[in-house]
DNA sequence: AATTAGCACTTAGAGAGGTAGAGTGCTAAG
DNA sequence: CTTAGCACTCTACCTCTCTAAGTGCTAATT
């Protein structure tokens, strides 16, 4: 499979098709584009690419469409990813400055994404294990209640309210305090699984119940932010999308709703060459997304969170990879300063 | 209209449309319900319900449905809330019982609702311009950035990075701490918008820049956690309910989406006897929810807080209500405890 | 006055051809 | 290797018919 015209015929044929929408032929292959060569000569090519599995007639008298392994190829060799233009770079840029906490860049994102390409945006929350323990804060509530508050140097906010089981005056509050914020500063969270469990043991012994529930709290806290969560937008144009094809749009409400699907296809996906990752059709690891691909990429620090599309498997790949990659340069951008 | 019998037949059709999804006869009507009479009887029933505009016939030959004003007769005298099963009400107390922080029991809620009804579910966060402020929290976070804490008393947090613009000394820090706790503590967050402004004024002259930029961004704090959000569950049912029925689930997908449409319509219906609001298709004032239902009450303090499920109009008011009610007791029970 | 049986009437929907158009594969020639 | 030509195969669409469901009306009955 190397004959140059051969893949300018599938090229064509994907690049109409997601256009179209419709099964294209070879006359109106020939009419199209600039092939040089009649519609028997194209007939021909596309016999091998239906040979190949690379297309697919869905009967006799209608034309070719993209199998999955047709637009794989055409992601691996065939597309260049499309330059945004002037206006696309100006929403991103209008869209981002103007957010204020992580929350609000997440969600802006996500919206300015499905936006953008017209599918659904799909943004991870950014990954807590790899960060590090910016401060920690114990605030006395009164009564026998104190607020535990970790703040990551991904900018990330947790806190919880824990009862120590017993009332302590603000000293030994500030005990625990100077205590929990030696031991745990500058620290990455993963770290603290085991730092933590220790501690109690050097403790006053009058102190060893309330530090006990801190423990357990702070503890608990690292699980539950570690608990990895997705922000969606967009989801309307999957009905716009499941317009015309059989794609039955339930199950796919259904799996991005079950963040735990698109966490883990986000986090199994590997990036190519082009610095995006796709996922496409019946590559998905899961059935209901069998109709879909997804375009993903990784952001912040290490490229450890992902952001990503998700759309029905015929979409402009090369559009919503560019849309894609912009979105998350920008994120890491704003993240980093 | 206030013939028992033809209260009855109404009765009747909402249930057996809404049971077997398609238009019902006069004749179904006398085989599936005791009603005593022939269908030609029936059919005179029909005809006076037709004439009131309760009821509708697709066309000539099909049978009747409810119009948005049957469906309203038929919640407002004829529903009886129907009462959970055993199996539900379980549910809802292991479902809720084992939430930890707000975000977590809203988000439970909202899932357990939507499997309940199989409906969209919509919780609306507690309204936190009722709220009053249990703590404020200024901590330093080295250079010249302090993070502001604010914990209401329906123990959401929110927490804001303020560049002060110069470096403080701990001590600094905890004078503009007490200052602002002693001004702002267990005030409404209402009153904040007050009283906060005025504060820098009595502020000693080399703390007046820092106080001025805590206050700007305690402000800014209270404008964004006034901005009020929703969590959504089950918007995988809508696809499921759109099947049989031409309403489109792009514009409603949308609508749910942006947010501000939801919460318009939640803020604007009044519940009516049963203690539960109801908005049924037409009665939206949005168009893109024109075949859809609302149903909602109020939960937490005040019953200010709204939470409901949305789903098309030919929905089991009776159990939706039922449903809507006792996720909201028991939501307002774990607020308050 | 309300109910009922009977009947004529209307209509959507399902099926049965019949046709046109699009697209293909193949063959034979350039 | 390419191309023109052609026979072949489908689907999509139209029309026609027929059936089943359901109605409204009238006249008889309680």
């Amino acid at each position: 499979m190397s004959d140059p015209r051969r893949l300018e015929v599938l090229r064509a044929i994907v690049e109409d098709y997601v256009h179209f929408r419709e099964p294209v032929g070879s006359k109106v292959l020939v009419e199209r584009h600039q092939l040089g060569v009649s519609s028997a000569t194209i007939r021909n090519d596309m016999a091998a690419l239906e040979e190949e599995g690379l297309i697919a007639a869905p009967h006799t008298s209608a034309g070719r469409i993209p199998t999955d392994k047709g637009y794989r190829l055409f992601v691996d060799q065939l597309a260049s990813v499309k330059p945004l233009s002037a206006a696309e770079r100006r929403a991103i840029h209008s869209f981002l400055d103007s957010a204020s906490d992580l929350d609000d860049v997440l969600e802006r994102s996500a919206r300015l994404l499905s936006q953008l390409t017209r599918q659904v945006a799909v943004v991870q929350y950014p990954k807590a294990s790899q960060a590090r323990l910016r401060h920690l804060e114990v605030v006395a509530l009164g009564g026998s209640q104190v607020l535990l508050v970790l703040i990551t140097d991904t900018g990330s906010v947790d806190q919880r309210v824990v009862d120590l089981g017993q009332v302590l005056a603000e000293s030994d509050v500030a005990v625990l305090r100077t205590m929990f914020l030696a031991a745990c500063a500058n620290q990455p969270l993963d770290a603290l699984r085991e730092t933590v469990p220790v501690l109690t043991a050097t403790v006053a012994p009058g102190l060893q119940q309330p530090a006990a529930a801190l423990a357990a709290a702070l503890l608990s806290l690292l699980d539950s932010s570690a608990e990895e969560r997705i922000v969606l937008a967009g989801t309307a144009n999957l009905a716009r999308a499941t317009m015309d094809f059989p794609l039955s749009i339930g199950p796919v409400l259904e799996a991005l709703e079950e963040q735990v699907v698109m966490l883990r296809l986000l986090t199994e996906m590997h990036q190519d060459q082009h610095g995006v990752a796709v996922s496409i059709g019946r590559e998905n690891p899961f059935d209901e997304l069998a109709g879909t691909s997804v375009v993903a990429t990784g952001y912040g620090k290490g490229s450890a969170s992902k952001v990503g599309v998700l759309g029905p498997t015929r979409m402009d790949y090369p559009s919503s990879m560019a849309a894609v990659r912009a979105v998350a340069r920008y994120l890491s951008r704003i993240l980093a300063g």
